[in-house]
DNA sequence: ATGAAAGCGCTAACAA
DNA sequence: TTGTTAGCGCTTTCAT
């Protein structure tokens, strides 16, 4: 069995309690001389005491853990896979969570068909959202929630009472158009999986038909390219719509395109620009390497931690709704446009 | 308030132990009446009644969560970032933690000056230690450590009591040597960066020796090519050495070479090959694409967890030192030997 | 400065 | 089948 306040207490010849004070106490003043407290810790050490801090974490409905989660429908979250999109969420998170003495817990019960059952059963101080969908399901879910939560990837304009954090879509896509503006590109699309629907694409697309106009560029709903078959889609725009560029919301995206493009005999970038969107390591292992926009993940993260923890600590949040601004990574997917 | 075990009992008119049977009893017999359970459920759910599983965990002296660490003297994990060693890694432990119910979580006490203080504080109910450096330090605190936990990349040979879970780093490097071989390769070096010595280095250098004795090359102790400051090592390699092939004992040291020697008008892989160990995303990244021994690290993970939960759970291991193959990834980093 | 009492929510052990 | 008792280890409150 494991050495106990209890054990330590007697070992001293002082209560509980004053072992408490002086071992865990952080408050300014431990109300214990000196003399005592000394005694207490030369016992502690001598017994080899450890905090139980489940017990502590029971006492105090405090568990100094955090939890990640992103709604249902979707399965558990992969480190190494595709885009790495979760690798450098989870850096900024796991960063932010450590510099405020949090553990990150990653919890089946987050992912499986429930996880209101999970968000608030004590296991956690604070939650992390990072949303891909903005389904009805998840959005009430996030309105039953009474535990701190923050929001990834969402805005505050859909009235929601958590903070949230996002990237600047907005920016972003205008660096891509100004981008591919600039290298003669008039005939661009705008092409998302549809499979892979998330919450931002809405604003993506409105942000690069905005973006055009400005440039006096005329933009038509049909050139809005919808992947969820595969090839057909993509030929139809590559051929028939006869776009010199293609700017693709997510960098996955912009790599089946890529690919099914070459795989018409069209040349990247001679013949096709691409631009995606993330900058994701995934870029570099293209080929071309694929132009992107970089949404700022790990700092993201981070922030969406200190947002969290004051939330978690009931102060007032002065901005909310943090906007992280993006920029453009510029690979080898770009080139002028054929005369 | 959140709703107690008291509060269903009261409105079901029953004792709490009822309700705990009824809702949270996996035994065969609940010992309840079937009548009595349905009214527990009812009230339960009336109430919105959700267990508090920090109250639970601690009566039963049971988290279901796992631990992640590595010994002192290295920084918190990265996901994103170099060979993405840790997010495949922890593809495999998360996904084997989820398969038995465990949460996996990363403590930033775990990751501290003494770990050994957190190790057993009651907050984990086993320990996955992915260990680096086989320093005594390091080799102290687990043979300390008294709650369930699981050494990758460590072996039994060490005298530890813990299982263990390994590559077949031999035959790895006997994949690596007989692909140099039979490009022709006779001066090949083993590389590696002093910096990030792991336990595994010694294993490795053994082998390629060995592998290179059995194919009847010569090799002696300055066939090992140690990095610590950057170029100069390099460089008096590839010039003085004339070496026609190197291999690196981790993707990094591979890079880095990489790039060395192609700053001294050294042409890889016409001039030089270059064989790495790990077979990371980053091998992509580089261009030349890396070959490299590729190390099942999801698998690993997964693996460790099994043995872990075996642990957790007092049974007996048959086989407790897992020793899982290895393959050869070949890209664009080697080619035959220049006449 | 110190201690006594009480209880967080749950479940194991025992009793009825 | 159901209930009573007791206590996990800690900290908060209140008394001394």
């Amino acid at each position: 069995m494991a050495v106990t306040l209890r054990d330590v207490a007697a070992r001293a010849g002082v209560s509980p309690v004053v072992v408490s004070r002086v071992l865990h106490n952080r408050a300014q003043s431990i109300r214990v001389s000196e003399a005592t407290a000394e005694r207490v810790r030369v016992a502690a050490k001598e017994l080899g005491y450890r905090v139980n801090v489940m017990a502590r974490a029971f006492r105090q409905r405090q568990t100094h853990m955090i939890g990640v989660l992103h709604g249902v429908r979707f399965g558990r979250p992969m480190f190494n896979q595709g885009s790495m999109y979760f690798a450098a969420l989870m850096d900024g998170i796991v960063e932010g969570a450590f510099r405020h003495e949090y553990a990150v817990t990653l919890c089946p019960k987050l992912y499986g068909h429930s996880p209101e059952e999970s968000m608030e059963d004590g296991r956690f101080d604070g939650l992390v959202w990072y949303s891909t969908e903005p389904s009805k399901e998840n959005e009430e879910m996030l309105a039953n929630c009474s535990v701190p939560l923050v929001i990834l990837h969402g805005t505050a304009a859909e009235g929601r009472r958590h903070p949230t954090v996002v990237c600047d879509n907005d920016g972003g896509v205008g660096f891509a158009v100004n981008h591919l503006f600039e290298l003669g590109h008039r005939r661009i699309g705008f092409a998302l999986d549809r499979r892979t629907l998330n919450g931002e694409f809405l604003i993506r697309y409105e942000a690069f038909r905005r973006h055009l106009r400005r440039l006096g560029v005329t933009v038509t709903p049909a050139d809005l390219v919808g992947i969820h078959g595969g090839l057909p889609e993509i030929e139809e725009a590559m051929l028939q719509k006869r776009y010199t560029a293609i700017f693709a919301q997510e960098d996955d995206t912009a790599g089946r395109i890529m690919q099914a493009a070459q795989g018409l005999g069209i040349s990247v970038p001679d013949e096709l620009s691409i631009v995606g969107f993330d900058s994701t390591p995934f870029c570099d292992q293209l080929r071309p390497r694929l132009t992107s926009v970089r949404q700022p993940l790990t700092e993201m993260g981070n922030r969406a931690i200190d947002l969290l923890i004051q939330s978690i600590r009931g102060e007032t949040i002065e901005q909310p709704n943090v906007v992280l601004p993006c920029s453009l990574d510029v690979r080898e997917s770009t080139a002028p446009k054929a005369p």
